[in-house]
DNA sequence: AAGAACATCAACCGCTCCAAA
DNA sequence: CTTTGGAGCGGTTGATGTTCT
């Protein structure tokens, strides 16, 4: 059923030649490929349809960026590749002017033995040395942050630069200047302030990482010593690290409800306006106040509060 | 210098999906 | 509803190039 015959007389088999390539360049530029299985006849071309298809998609169309992978659809790569397993295809998606078939190639010579080499499990992508939780953690908000980008693409909204200044500045992931949707805000708010919250806790943990002792559950770094943190207090620092805990388990727990609402609710990391109106639906205005534009101790404060509101705040209280 | 071993990637194969008949 | 056939997907192969011994 649909199956083409895997041999057909007189029908070309192996490597195309220029001419080939030629003719096939020719013609559908021409008229377009139409049917790939009249093709071949009507371009002069002893080959299967399918091999026109083939030559076509993964090499001849012009639209592809042929040469080295950028570090950035590496990265792309290997996360969506934890999210999505090998589609291939589903992943060629969110690397423009890749195909499918060089993905899965360079994903089958390169980046599979990178993985396996830094004691990174190439399927479950979990890392192989006696569980780093942390590692799961990051890959998992890397992914969720990833499928939430690529989707932005396909629904243009304002994007802010909150992960710029979580970012301390580095490269926004988008240069796109992004529209404002109206509101149509993801549901349900807490997993948008969980997810957000927890992005926050990441970065935070990652880029100074004499935090992680006060956070064992998200970043059990061993020996390492304490740390006076600018002038927030050890009140501080250990209210935050009580609701990053809650935070963390909440997230785990309902993490197997289904990717959906997992990715259903990132895009807001990036974009204020999302952010903004999903603390203040949980929250209230006076929770989450004015934007505000950086500054490290700004930002600590301001996060301070927040995650001190969640922490007493009921509805929040009600996903766990 | 030469052969072996390994790496790369274009192309093929067999399968599923899905729309049309 | 079943059958048919085109399109596309993912796994695999094998020719070619590169590195190692």
């Amino acid at each position: 059923m649909g199956r083409s015959p895997s041999f057909v007389k007189g029908v070309k088999k192996g490597p195309w030649t220029i001419e080939e390539d030629q003719k096939l360049v020719a013609y559908i530029e021409q008229n377009g490929h139409g049917s790939w299985r009249a093709l071949p006849l009507k371009a002069g071309l002893q080959r299967c349809g399918k091999s026109c298809r083939l030559r076509w998609t993964n090499y001849l169309r012009p639209d592809i960026k042929r040469g080295k992978f950028s570090l950035q659809e590496e990265q792309t790569i290997i996360q969506l590749h934890a999210l999505l397993g090998n589609r291939w295809s589903t992943i060629a998606t969110h690397l423009p002017k890749r195909t499918d078939n060089e993905i899965k190639n360079y994903w089958n010579t390169h980046l599979k033995k990178r993985l396996t080499k830094m004691g990174i499990d190439p399927v479950t992508h979990r890392s192989r040395t006696a569980g780093n939780p942390n590692l799961s953690h990051m890959t998992q908000w890397e992914t969720a942050r990833l499928e939430a980008e690529a989707r932005l693409v396909h629904e243009p909204r304002r994007v802010s630069n909150f992960y710029q200044r979580i970012h301390h500045g580095s490269l926004p992931i988008s240069n796109k200047p992004l529209l404002v949707s109206s509101l149509s805000l993801p549901q349900p708010l807490h997993f948008d302030v969980l997810k957000a919250c927890q992005g926050i806790s990441s970065y935070r943990l990652s880029d100074l990482p004499e935090l992680a002792q006060f956070v064992p559950i998200v970043n059990p770094v061993e020996n390492v010593e304490p740390l006076s943190f600018h002038d927030m207090t050890m009140e501080d620092l250990t209210s935050n690290v009580k609701i990053s805990e809650v935070l963390f388990n909440g997230l785990e727990s309902v993490k197997d409800e289904g990717n959906q609402n997992m990715l259903q609710v990132t895009n807001m990391v990036y974009e204020d306006g999302y952010m903004t109106d999903a603390l203040t639906n949980c929250l209230g205005n006076d929770a989450v106040g004015e934007n505000h534009n950086g500054g490290f101790e700004e930002e600590t404060n301001y996060w301070s509060n927040i995650l001190n509101k969640l922490g007493n705040n009921s509805s929040f209280s009600s996903v766990f």
